[in-house]
DNA sequence: TCAATACTTTACGTTGACGTAAAGGTCATA
DNA sequence: TATGACCTTTACGTCAACGTAAAGTATTGA
């Protein structure tokens, strides 16, 4: 039952402190203290991959905050589990838009550097 | 050879025009004027379909700048071409790794949904 | 014992991406 | 001719996501 120090999952996942105990103002995180100090379970690790995958994502921290909650849907009752549910497939919508757009920009980027390729062979054989 | 005005344009994309103004400040876009006003063209609403899409894709407007300037590399020498494709690679890289990201919470994403879906069931057979 | 290292809180500052007036120009049509 | 429906510029406001001191506490090693 390993635990963490605040240093040390900022320098894991390269972020500051500051970014950290920020999520932790924004209520995205709480870990446990040992007096003042922060103490961070495996699980709240998770939870800060969790935030970071989303930011990568371009989520705001307030969706990923609500995505988060959604994985722990102990002690929801019936209407919060429909919500619930309703609120993934927009997710799910959203992101199989982001595939698409991956999709197109990946291929963007082929044809973009297929050109630069092309560009630098003519100038290597075309000395004008 | 269509063109386009800016609430059209704003219209379209659902964004506001101030946006699209926006982006002309920070130098994405240069809409030719008819007098004062803004005339677009197809390439300006292609930059305009490309900036948003970097939006969804978390990108900031710098990023996408520089990215759409990619995509004309004309009169560009050969350090600049170099510079462009170790740039494309970077962009990739992120890329595929907001592919996996994506992967990941789709997963996740079903998961929650089955776990809600199980949840309501059992609320609907045991009346407890 | 004292200096370094790592932690804390409080609080103001900054940057990006627009929002939101305010004030005005142009053109069609009732 | 005046009332909308568009367009424009200028400029201050806002919100999220942190950055950046400043000032203090706690532990550890020379």
């Amino acid at each position: 039952m390993r635990e963490y120090s605040i240093s040390q999952l900022s320098k894991e996942f390269q972020v500051t402190t500051r970014t950290i105990r920020h999520y932790e103002e924004r209520g995205l995180v709480a870990p446990r203290r040992r007096g003042q100090t922060r103490i961070y379970s495996p699980a709240d690790r998770t939870r800060l991959k969790l935030i970071l995958r989303g930011k990568r994502l371009g989520l705001s921290l307030e969706d990923s905050r609500e995505i988060i909650d959604m994985y722990e849907p102990g002690k929801s009752n019936i209407d919060q589990l429909k919500k619930l549910i309703t609120a993934i497939q927009v997710q799910r919508l959203q992101l199989t838009q982001q595939l698409d757009d991956i999709g197109s920009l990946l291929k963007d980027l082929n044809q973009a550097e297929a050109d630069c390729v092309d560009a630098l062979k003519s100038n290597r054989t075309d000395h004008s």
